[in-house]
DNA sequence: TCAAATCGGTCAAAGGTCCC
DNA sequence: AGGGACCTTTGACCGATTTG
């Protein structure tokens, strides 16, 4: 059984050895028999449904010795932080684990007014497998055609190292998807055109980096482009001081958001709570002001009602703490790719100029982006 | 439950008509009530563990009668080596013992534990208290003598509207206080010396933004500094870009603030949280991240327990909120301060320079702080 | 249509905890 | 210094859903 074709993983396996007579896939966290490719990684039964209880509950585990304990069949119940590394390494996304199931012999929870901070999670978590798809499109269409005409690309390794220019890709990519996201809202629906065109100004660079560190969780000693490319804190040292952020990223998102468990439902929550922010434009009218405040308040319910056995953790806490980490490297983002603009190291285009460039805090607010208004406007 | 179904015999009916009389299975070595088959062998948790124990710690028990002891649930302690042989002849197999695991948590966690947050809150209160009588002291020695040589200064009223100097003068004050405020507290004297310094660089920005706006929450249109004066948005326009600071400040955090009724206890508790940040500095060594992690996680909980019957408005979560902020505020006072450094429009001492206006994100990092090295050992 | 692949859940039997 | 009552976690096994 198990017919393993690896496809969508193009991660090389190390089984060199297994080369003899039975052609048995190994558990890439633990080397035990693998049954298949479960949440991205080829792995058993075992790490299955360990990384599934990880991923549900809080579990915020520690290793007690020096992160890197052996994880084998008989050793990977020795220490659950650094299966869960290993499971993260392998290539295991949080965001595989789906909701929980109806069970039919299982009585449902009394939900008394949580329902309505419940259904925002639904509709954020379905926004985001929308544009998880666009993602993809978005990626071949932009890599040869709409961004970046001149450099030849290399595209052969499903994941290779990254360039400056695919920084700059990199980011158009993610505004482009950034757009359709909150299009896709309905709180962002209700909202004036210039309040729309301004809210997505005033958090894009955030949203990005949260982006950036979430799809990083996987990845050890770089962050992850949108664009499937990596971005090592080696090769970043290359390119100015994007290596700075790179790190910051890692160190101050990534690590942390690996010790809390992060998964694809505190994503879209935290993500929800930078966007839907009442404070950072000024709103035309208070009507607009009350639908920010609203959704954020249903967004910070969602979050703060995952793992309601948390007591001791203060898990809820912790996330929130990302915030700050998130809104000071997104400044410092904004101030190297202006920068590099400067030296005409990126390419530059109207939607990048107008939701990263344009610094908010200066006088030119009442320039119209055009751009921004324009995708604003198209259906999709 | 563990209603034993038999696995020798399938013959089982699945919770049949046997409820006449209570079926209790019987352990096979001790006839105690048996909880399940456990290595092999029907048996009760006594057994079980015993025989785990016996297992795993390669006991050489011998036995001082005849290798027949009777083991029954009274007797069964009475001679071990006869115990683990009817283990054995029970069918219990050694083979079933598995490798030690990780630990679990805690199973009483309620000890203590809300009682160390609330110490550490008290402690918060403490100091802060104290840094207010030292407030008194520092304004007035610092506005004569150690601050300001060249402008002349008016003092007439308790509260009148600030220049752009007293704008430096407020900063110097309150860098001032923040270091004898971290002296006083006992997870910061813990810490090596440049740590604790690398520490106050990092977070006396945003420290100086969230004071400020917690003074000026009974001021309207203006923020109160620490040298009782206040800055007005109309008085701030006129001294660059300050004004866009002091706006913010009210708009983002005095505003929120007071709608949340926020109060000295939130505002100690945010302050430790604000500081005892893990991940803005390179710790020289764990254990300061271990000291940090630690005390910002009292602080977070000290915080959350504030308002317990807060359901419905998810405080915890707005006050969180704050914070980003306070960060982003801080990043931009940075700059203006520089700026007009820059220009030579206020007085900047080896203090300021140093905890201020030295960005910790630029690569001079590995310039030693004199004058904050100096206040930290001093001893008032 | 249907079988492979992979998601979800279940629960006996491992584990560990901690009062006695 | 274990014993054992009580709790948590593991993973083999199964059904449900999706996909080509």
């Amino acid at each position: 059984m198990a017919l393993l074709n690896g496809g969508a993983n193009g991660m090389n396996t190390p089984t060199s050895s297994s080369d003899s007579v039975e052609q048995v896939t190994l558990c890439h966290i633990c080397s035990d028999r693998a049954t298949g490719n479960h949440y991205g990684a080829i792995s058993c039964d075992g790490c299955k449904g360990f990384f599934r209880r990880s991923i549900r509950k809080e579990h915020n585990y520690k290793c007690r010795f020096n992160q890197n304990c052996n994880v084998d069949k008989t050793h990977r119940n020795a220490c659950r932080a650094c299966r869960l590394r290993r499971c993260m390494q392998a290539g295991m996304k949080a965001g595989a684990i789906q909701n929980e199931r109806d069970v039919i012999g299982k009585r449902r929870k009394i939900e008394s007014e949580g329902e309505t901070s419940g259904q925002f999670l639904q509709s954020l978590l379905v926004s985001e497998k929308l544009c998880l798809q666009l993602r993809e499109s978005v990626i071949k269409s932009t890599e040869q055609v709409v961004y970046d005409t001149g450099k030849i690309k290399y595209n052969t390794h499903p994941a290779h190292f990254a360039t400056l220019n695919d920084v700059g890709t990199s980011i158009h990519q993610q505004l482009c998807i950034l757009v359709e996201w909150a299009k896709s809202l309905i709180q962002f629906q209700e909202l004036p055109l210039n309040d729309q065109a301004a809210l997505l100004k005033a958090c894009a660079a955030p949203l990005i980096v949260h982006g950036v560190a979430y799809r990083s969780l996987s990845t050890d000693g770089g962050v992850y482009l949108a664009n499937e490319k990596i971005l090592s804190t080696e090769e970043a040292t290359l390119i100015g001081d994007i290596n700075l952020v790179v790190s910051r990223i890692i160190n101050e998102l990534v690590i942390p958001m690996r010790e809390l468990g992060y998964d694809s439902t505190d994503y879209v929550a935290l993500k929800a709570i930078i966007f839907f922010n009442p404070y950072i434009i000024r709103p035309t009218n208070p009507t607009v002001a009350s639908i920010l405040k609203n959704a954020r308040l249903l967004a910070l319910k969602a979050l703060k009602n995952q793992r309601p056995d948390d007591l001791d953790e203060c898990r809820f806490g912790q996330l929130m703490l990302l915030l700050p980490a998130v809104h000071s490297i997104a400044q410092q983002l904004v101030e190297d790719v202006q920068l590099c603009h400067l030296f005409q190291l990126i390419n530059v285009d109207d939607l990048m100029q107008e939701l990263i460039l344009n610094d908010g805090s200066k006088a030119n607010k009442d320039t119209v982006p055009h751009a921004v208004i324009e995708k604003l406007k198209s259906p999709v």
